[in-house]
DNA sequence: TTCAATACGGATAAATTTATCCCTGTAGTT
DNA sequence: AACTACAGGGATAAATTTATCCGTATTGAA
């Protein structure tokens, strides 16, 4: 059980939006849940990346900050379906716009992620450019 | 000189956006900066929270990915002044729409990212809620 | 009877991000 | 002469997030 430290800013609305949708994996399982990938195992597969176990994690904050909720059907095996509350698909028209802008840049995003101006593996302060690693 | 072991995803749009603003101050740096808050300690200002150190760090982020740029005045003391590039420009609508949308929503977030359903102080996978802490 | 599918989560290690503290250098002000 | 404002960054510790590994339980199928 991880006890916080550090307080959790509020002050704005981008202090609170960092809150909610701020993790690895957040904007990616709205999104799927949006488009009708309701079932854990199914989520899992469209995020082939992550491990079931983080899934799980953001799975549940989302649940906690309301803007997702599920079905638990008492069935054996079990089978669970997530869908948006009314919060959470107030939320999608501006993750799908963030998804496209994401895509429209996508040329330029890989190439500085990845062998920008600077490498990105060095979390680098360093001011010359292209020969930090 | 930190070097990176996990690989970045750069999949689809989602994963290149996350990689870019997805700083703990990055935003906010953004949202100011497109206000006119030009000026490093000005910024600073405006986010009480943040240490200078983040600052520097996330701002140097965002230069490198091409969403800011600066003006580096040769005098002294010194003066540095950010302005958003053409792309950083074209993410504000959305970074807008993002602060507009947790103002709309503060008083809900606000509940459930402090005292919510289940305490946020503990990393928490319990089911019993309310009681967890 | 052994195995796959289903969903969930404990325990711990590793990775990453952020915080803390301190130092550089110059020009102007008190 | 000492002090302030200015922008930047090194070194390291702390905090947080994510990864890895493993175990629970039930039903139906091979």
């Amino acid at each position: 059980m991880y006890e916080r430290k550090l307080p959790i800013q509020e002050e704005c609305g981008l202090d609170l939006i960092r809150e909610v949708v701020f993790g690895k994996w957040k904007i990616h399982l709205l999104y799927y849940i949006s488009q009708g990938i309701s079932r854990p195992g199914q989520l899992q597969k469209n995020i082939p990346e992550a491990t079931r176990r983080v899934l799980n994690i953001q799975l549940k904050q989302l649940e906690d900050d309301g803007l997702v909720a599920k079905t638990v059907y008492d069935q054996q095996p079990p089978k669970v379906e997530y869908y948006l509350t009314d919060l959470g698909k107030s939320i999608m028209p501006i993750i799908n716009e963030l998804g496209q802008w994401g895509d429209h840049n996508s040329e330029h995003l890989r190439r500085v992620i990845k062998n920008g101006w600077y490498c990105r593996r060095c979390n680098t302060l360093t001011t010359i450019k292209r020969t930090a690693c």
